[in-house]
DNA sequence: GAACTCTGGGTTGCATACAAACCGCTGAAC
DNA sequence: GTTCAGCGGTTTGTATGCAACCCAGAGTTC
């Protein structure tokens, strides 16, 4: 073994790249239509701007920004029809992903369910950022046990560059107490449907849950716009 | 205007290397399982290997090839759980886009799917080696209409990485006369039920459609493993 | 004053050079 | 005979340099 690391922890600069670039677009470093130029990206990442450019690519085909020839990278923006876009394949997918879960049934990975269902019931209630991150992170840890557990991995590739960018786009902050404690009884009730392999109770669940989920970022976006509006 | 092109066809040389690979992949030019050697794709393509790596990116990003860290680019292997993956989803988000391409009902899209139609039919009987590429042109063109017609682009993003492989997987040569006819007249029916605006008809048709193409694709590879196994 | 041209700075696109990693082979040790 | 270490060739990974392109602004013309 190379002397220095244990494990190998040090993938291509332009996977690292990759990963860094997306959570940051995820978190909002990088405010949708902002402009990411190649040498600054290469500067703050410790690398040339070729693992950059790599980098870009796929950032592209999977939607996080938009590459124009020519003109350079911009973090994507989300219009209300983009939003509904992802909200309606996200119940289709989502819930098409929670049939072949119940079908599959996989004893560790419930369990790694419950422990998120767990860490986001005792973060609440959620009065502070760090609970906030810790709901959104313990949700996130949820929906992917749900798409592993499925075993369609093209499905799950897609729901990870799909359902990503809004969760993680701190709409946690939008919920209500009356809407986290919904969502997570959601969570728990998408267990009990996988237990018992009940494939159409799985889909169903969560495709309410997704649909819950588009309202309150709809009721949080028309009430941001009516402050914005007001100001 | 630089001398010597009429109108902006030439691309950067990264899409163009893009669209060549996507296209020889789906038409068998690398068989799956194949290694892409980075020079031999530059010298194919007259480019050097930088385009060919983004276009790689790119590829990998949307299931065409896998590249391995170190190793390079295989084209993608397709396995049976593989081919009922893409073809559940490819069920489920075609009729999921013909449902909001129904809803939609655009005039000029109707014609260029009825003209695929004509196409597709005036080809018959599909006796030859152009009859059948004659009808698989048709048929991407129309489901093409389509998606576009729904007016979901992320959707019709997903549905063309996904669609195509199978589509172009020149399984129109599995088709029998009567599951040819089939098909032509359930497109025909998606025309129908589009123009009367009727979501679930249409959203049900198309169901049907990939379902019974999923039915052709399963019965050739039994048929061809039989034939296999007696040799 | 408006539109158009031209030019300069800056950024991206591509080619090339070099470094690092992998793979198969050889040969020796057991 | 089998296993394993070492080595050379080959391929990928990254950095760098230059060409092409875009955009903004000054200057010019009508």
């Amino acid at each position: 073994m190379p002397p220095g690391l244990v494990g190998e922890v040090m993938a291509t600069a332009w996977e690292q790249a990759y990963l860094t670039l997306r959570r940051r677009l995820a978190d909002g470093t990088y405010p949708p239509g902002s402009r990411l130029r190649e040498e600054d990206l290469a500067a703050q990442l410790g690398v040339s701007r070729t693992p950059v450019r790599e980098a870009l690519r796929r950032l592209d085909a999977e939607g996080w920004l938009r590459v124009v020839p020519n003109q350079g990278a911009f973090a994507a923006e989300w219009s209300d029809a983009d939003i509904e876009e992802v909200y309606d394949l996200r119940s289709v997918l989502e819930s098409h992903a929670a049939e072949h879960a119940a079908n599959a049934a996989d004893r560790r990975l419930v369990a790694v369910m419950e422990a998120a269902c767990e860490q986001a019931e005792s973060a609440l209630p959620a009065d502070s950022q760090a609970a906030v991150e810790a709901i959104s992170d313990a949700n996130v840890r949820f929906h992917r046990a749900l798409w592993e557990m499925s075993g369609q991995a093209r499905c799950s590739a897609i729901l990870s560059s799909l359902a990503v960018p809004p969760m993680a786009l701190r709409n946690f902050r939008n919920f209500d107490a009356a809407g986290l404690r919904r969502s997570m009884d959601q969570h728990r009730e998408m267990i009990a449907a996988i237990v018992a392999g009940d494939a159409a109770w799985a889909s169903a669940v969560m495709r309410a849950h997704v649909q819950a989920g588009r309202a309150v970022f709809r009721a949080a976006t028309a009430r941001e716009r009516r402050g914005r509006h007001a100001a």
